[in-house]
DNA sequence: TTTCTTAATTGATATAGGTCAATTAGATTT
DNA sequence: AAATCTAATTGACCTATATCAATTAAGAAA
């Protein structure tokens, strides 16, 4: 079986056959990127979702002033694009980069049409995706609301498992909305 | 026709003929509510969506300290619900209260599960307004990052169109996640 | 190993926003 | 109108975090 850490993933998710789970994977492409390289860059149109194999990366927007404020990190079994361009063929906000050396595969928004169209079944397992993403953004937006940094950043360790040591301090600062120098003292604090 | 204000919403986002918009109705049951009284309070298991016709309302959830963050408001033509309790079948952890007296037309999840059955073509219309509701969350992630509270504040003004007159200040200031100190301080340096 | 580069830490200070208390303004009730 | 209640504003002070600068640590390259 090709691909087997998807194939697990669907099946996590939804009953599927072998036959659609091959129909699947006749609209994947395969991407290999090294470390610090990018998959999409702002302001293109090439628009494609990414499941991550291994390795991690990291999709982030940069403002006016250059600040880079994370919105998504991505490590094994995760799927990561710039979903707002993805899903409303919107020019490319984001930029998504490789923490670590990174096996990939993708599938673009004409792929994943057809693979609707050829195989329903899918419509059930993006959706649930979906509502899963959806859930995750509120209580991301929840976190900001209620809790401080350190509980943010007690939450985020909970969230992305062991990735404290695979992407730098000054990533998950910039996902968390605070200076790198605040993450630092407070991952001080939190040795004693 | 009965209820021409939803009616007029599921027009503008799918193709729908008369027949698939009176069956979608007869899902539908209708509520009416006065200022302060609540849809939704937690730890319940009720669980329907709200489409507003006419009215005001906001979701929000309350922390051990007793501390309210307003997750979301509704005004006419939006859907509102906990979503969170009405996609995966969990007890609620928001209360949503009437800001103004408002009516609503709701959908319970079974109910909705049924008319999926009869009429697929909604299938299409809420997976629509899943991933806009998605992406509105990325949004607001984002501007927690990147904008300083005057920012959000205009921001929000923009995205609830004139809802400064209809909703209290400290709600305003639940939402955006500041004291309501802060925010008249705001709303005063925004009057010069 | 030595050098170079990048990241993390630490210290000193500044600032946005929080908290608490008092005052004013608007609504609502009597 | 007077009294009551709730919300908004304002002031004084406090705290968390930002910012800037200097130092240390860790990795990568020579």
């Amino acid at each position: 079986m090709k691909f087997p850490e998807l194939a697990t993933h669907i099946k996590n998710h939804i009953k599927v056959n072998a036959h659609e789970i091959e129909v699947f994977f006749k609209f994947l492409s395969e991407v290999s990127v090294s470390e610090k390289s990018y998959l999409i860059t702002p302001n293109t149109q090439i628009r494609h979702s990414f499941f991550v194999i291994k390795g991690c990366l990291k999709s982030y927007y940069t403002d006016n002033k250059g600040d880079k404020h994370v919105m998504q990190f991505a490590i094994e079994n995760w799927w990561i694009s710039d979903f707002e361009a993805f899903y409303q063929n919107e020019p490319t906000k984001l930029t998504i980069e490789a923490v670590e050396p990174s096996s990939l595969l993708a599938i673009s928004k004409e792929n994943l049409e057809a693979l609707l169209l050829e195989a329903p079944i899918f419509e059930r397992y993006f959706r649930i995706l979906l509502t899963n993403a959806f859930i995750a953004q509120r209580k991301r937006v929840l976190s900001s609301l209620e809790k401080n940094t350190k509980e943010r950043y007690l939450e985020f360790c909970d969230s992305y498992p062991n990735i404290e040591n695979r992407v730098q301090n000054y990533h998950i600062a910039n996902y968390l909305g605070v200076s790198a120098e605040s993450l630092s003292r407070i991952r001080g604090s939190l040795k004693c």
